[in-house]
RNA sequence: GGGCGUGUAGCUCAAUGGCAGAGCAGUGGCCUUUUAAGUCAUUGGUUGAAGGUUCGAGCCCUUCCACGCUCACCA
């Protein structure tokens, strides 16, 4: 569909051509910086205090050429203010006719914008305000905006009210991202942690041993987690292929392959529900650490995210949703079967079959879904009553067995296993467990699975027989653990939504 | 998928069913140290889309679209 400019555009429009007809390339090739705005105006601050020490009048002169987008425009008759912003910083130009020629000063005012990106030159002073700023002596358009920013000034009602009026509207927020890092500075803030935690992460871990492995996203059978699956199809193998809804198959195939510690970052994809915690792809972390158990997961998880705060944020205690969360080891931990006691009154170790615990329930009168399977109701009273009074870091330890295919049983207790959820602020973060690693009984569980989710083709567990077979060569005994890197990342940002943390979450199409 | 809500100028927002407005930005002036300058003037609208009710609809009704919140779903 053709691009329909807005009058603002073509007002901007015709300032191009005046341009090119004038003999000015509005989009050049080359630019000239010889300093970021915060390397000049240190620079200049630095001679200041030279100067200052030496007893010396003026400062040494500080030539310096930038680049950046114009931010703000203040024209006064024969001079001009104006501000550049770079990746780093603000700085303020100043322009004045007889510096420049009349020729040049007009032209800067008349043709140039509020976002478009020039490059200026000239040498550093401090006005009578007291801001760094550089006297221009010649500029250049290095790009023409011809959209204005969606952004306004400040807005003064009655002398009073000042609102710095932003790109606020969250469709446009998202759908255009970039639009709004420009105009939201604490935007860009928000994506600076979010890659500080993700690099925390990868210390953290290279510095225990683990070792980064990628394996594939587009897979023959999902499986690793419960969730539908995207298709796609692969022409040439006229084969059907499935992005992958989590990493775990292939990593533990990897502990088989003698890699003792392996973890890998990347995209899930499922084919669910969006929400405020939820889309439809997210980036996951899982590690598996062999001759670990569950136990000294929960140690190292705790240590992670507390070692990712003290890089992020320079704390251990963070604010979120209003409530300040201590992340120092060591967390709450707490079995499910206490902990839903304490919610709810039923004991889930007194109920065995799906039809007790039900009953049970009832008694609580605690809603309870027809048919649904024992670990089906024992899910929905931990998402109901437990997660959202989870504020302060809590892990939840030894779940029950059949909602946990992938996990190994309590020695002891074939109902429970050795698994554990880390929640905070209210909600789920990461899931782990002490892995099963016994191909005859990994099969059965295959088998269990199929069979309970007949009746709902769509969440049916498919039988990897690729997988069994790496198990049947023998697999380490083991520790693994999957987090929502997103979710940390909320945590880390004190962001409401998932949509806040993903540069360009998913949105519907936009009608024609 | 259900419920509730929102959608008006580039941005942020007004407007009892009765002339579609403001601030900022934009445009044209004045202004040689401003601070999201000041000042005078001024342009800008298919009110998300389509239909209906009405003498008259931004407002009421119906359908559709998008977004937000929420419920359902979601290991």
């Amino acid at each position: 569909m053709a691009n329909e400019y807005t009058n603002l555009e073509r007002n901007r429009l015709e300032k191009l051509e005046r341009l090119r007809a004038g003999g000015i390339e509005p989009f050049p090739t080359r630019t000239e910086r010889t300093h970021t705005s915060q390397e000049a105006i240190r620079q200049f601050e630095a001679a200041e205090a030279a100067a200052k020490s030496t007893g010396e009048e003026t400062p040494a002169v500080v030539p310096a050429t930038l680049a950046g987008r114009l931010r703000s425009l203040r024209a006064m008759g024969k001079i001009t203010f104006a501000h550049i912003e770079d990746g780093e910083g603000r700085v303020q130009l100043f322009l004045r006719a007889n510096d420049l020629g009349q020729e040049q000063f007009d032209l800067f005012n008349r043709e140039f914008d509020l976002g478009d990106f020039v490059q200026a030159g000239g040498e550093m002073f401090r006005t009578r305000t007291g801001e760094p700023t550089l006297k221009v002596t010649s500029f250049r358009l290095l790009a023409k905006a011809i959209t204005p920013l969606p952004a306004a000034k400040d807005e003064v009602v009655d002398g009073q009210v000042v609102r710095h009026a932003t790109l606020a509207d969250p469709e446009t927020r998202y759908r255009q991202r970039y639009a709004d890092l420009v105009v939201n500075p604490h935007v860009r803030q928000i994506f600076q942690r979010r890659a500080a935690t993700i690099r925390a992460l990868r210390t953290f871990l290279d510095q225990r041993g683990f070792i980064e492995v990628e394996t594939p996203i587009l897979q023959p059978i999902y499986g690793g987690a419960a969730a539908r699956p995207f298709t796609t199809h692969h022409n040439q193998l006229k084969q059907d292929l499935y992005l992958r809804i989590s990493f775990e198959l292939y990593l533990k195939r990897l502990t088989v392959g003698m890699f003792e510690r392996v973890y890998e970052i990347g995209r899930d994809f499922r084919n669910e529900g969006v929400s405020f915690k939820h889309n439809p792809e997210f980036t996951q972390l899982e590690f598996y650490w062999s001759y670990a158990d569950y136990l000294q997961v929960m140690d190292m998880t705790e240590q992670m995210v507390n070692y990712v705060a003290e890089q992020v944020l320079g704390t251990h205690r963070i604010q979120f949703r209003g409530q300040e969360i201590d992340l120092t080891p060591p967390w709450k931990r707490l079995t499910m079967r206490d902990g839903l006691l304490d919610v709810t009154g039923v004991d889930i170790d007194a109920h065995p079959t799906a039809e007790s615990l039900a009953a049970a329930m009832r008694q609580k009168e605690l809603p309870v879904k027809p048919g649904a399977a024992r670990g089906k109701l024992i899910d929905s009273m931990l998402s109901e009553y437990l997660e959202p009074n989870l504020i302060q870091p809590t892990f939840l330890y030894d779940y029950p067995r059949d909602l946990s295919p992938l996990a190994k049983s309590k020695p002891g207790n074939p109902l429970t296993v050795e698994r554990f959820e880390g929640f905070l602020g209210g909600m789920e973060l990461c899931n782990a467990f002490t892995e099963l690693n016994d191909p005859l009984d990994q099969e059965q569980r295959f088998l269990e699975m199929g069979r309970e989710y007949e009746a709902d083709d769509d969440e049916r567990h498919p039988m990897d027989e690729d997988y069994l077979q790496a198990m049947r060569y023998g697999m380490p005994p083991m520790g693994g653990f999957g987090m929502g890197v997103d979710r940390l990342a909320m945590l880390m940002t004190d962001s409401d939504s998932i949509r806040e943390v993903i540069l360009f979450p998913h949105l519907r199409n936009r009608e024609e």
